[in-house]
DNA sequence: TTGTCAACTGTCAGTGGCTGCCATAACGTC
DNA sequence: GACGTTATGGCAGCCACTGACAGTTGACAA
């Protein structure tokens, strides 16, 4: 009933026949067109069938590219968090895993080096980020999603360190905190006005700079 | 559409009038019959028109008392949300945040010194959350609940250590850590088979102690 | 006791998200 | 151009949830 992500999409490197790019051009319509009254009118004031009219498709169609309203909403995010995987792969072995984790979630929403195929721009993604992160619904399957993104998150740092994630729990454990800083500050970045890269970049920093010492015993010696 | 929590509930301390009591029988008759339709056949598989049906009142009486179907599965989990803030507060002021925050959690789910005068068991408590934790629809829910409770243990947490939790981002910091080792521990606790809450406190006990060594810079030293 | 007011409730119609089913049209292929 | 595959549209329907209106019932005062 609430499940979440998209489907039906037409694999980056698959054919290139006429089927094929109009399927492509049909879910960039419904992706863009959803957006844009997302982000004029709000998520919740939309309805699918305003999307589908815009669009000139049927509902049953909008719900074959989309497993759900939510999801069009995410297709964007998922650029943010597979960039946020491929930067935590390329994290120096060296590095310690926290501060690996930090390295990744901060380069994860670097303007630089941003995909040129897509027309999928950052600033896009920082607007639909806003969105989700100030919209009630959309925030709650933000976290369902971020229960995956935290498994694969667990599992590559696992790997880094050469430990077992079934039997040792410090990976979860780990991306588990980390996970939760990064949800606190999205939320209330999510919530003030200034809101540009510049300054969820900062408070990320601030946030996660703060976890050490807000564990220390006494908070007072600081 | 999506804010969830309980409404129209008689208060605890009202009047007890005729008016009250019935008012009181109603819901607690919605509460117990959902809750046990709920635990036999599965929340998805439960409609509210079998709820009502069994209660024999209408519909649209049911969300009176409750503002949707979630709220019905959340209205025993106050109950410990409430246990753990008190918990807290009773935390003598010596001790470190974190370990207050541990104790005040591994309190809450204890079976010593239940409330009396309620028919809501500790069993029944760990039987709603078992079935949070393991139904997605549910797991959305919970998460937005417990932005509501981090925020009162945040608010709790700085008073308690005298800061201003508005320019001092250790008490959200601090909070948000836990909370989210405790989010992922229910989790994976909700996903196993031997559910009672002696394994539920010995996972908590072992995921947060093994918070500060998974921060520590290197793994391979421990 | 009775009348009045306010609160509680049921009924009904309707919206919005979402799904299954089936016919049809568009494509790809030989 | 015929044929199998696949995308699509349309429709009927489920379920959660809401607003509006009317009827009923308990509370309280005269």
């Amino acid at each position: 009933m609430t499940r979440g992500q998209t489907s039906g999409a037409p694999r980056p490197g698959g054919p290139c026949g006429l089927r094929e790019r109009k399927k492509r051009r049909t879910r960039e319509a419904l992706l863009h067109t959803a957006l844009r009254l997302f982000l004029t009118q709000g998520y919740d004031r939309t309805t699918v069938d305003e999307i589908v009219d815009a669009v000139d498709v049927s509902q049953r169609t909008f719900f074959r590219y989309f497993t759900n309203k939510e999801a069009v909403a995410f297709a964007v995010q998922e650029a943010v968090d597979a960039r946020f995987l491929a930067e935590l792969r390329q994290r120096p072995a060296s590095e310690p895993p926290f501060e690996a984790m930090r390295r990744a979630a901060l380069n994860a929403w670097s303007t630089r080096g941003e995909s040129g195929g897509s027309d999928i721009t950052v600033e896009l993604q920082v607007r639909a980020y806003r969105m989700i992160e100030s919209t009630p619904a959309l925030h709650a399957a933000h976290t369902r999603r971020n229960v995956g993104l935290e498994r694969q998150t667990a599992a590559l740092i696992a790997e880094r360190e050469g430990i077992d994630p079934e039997t040792d729990p410090r990976a979860r454990v780990a991306v588990a905190a980390f996970s939760g800083v990064m949800r606190m500050t999205g939320q209330l970045w999510g919530g003030r006005q200034d809101a540009g890269v510049d300054a969820l970049r900062e408070l990320t920093e601030l946030h996660l700079d703060q976890l050490g010492p807000a564990l220390s015993g006494s908070w007072r010696a600081a």
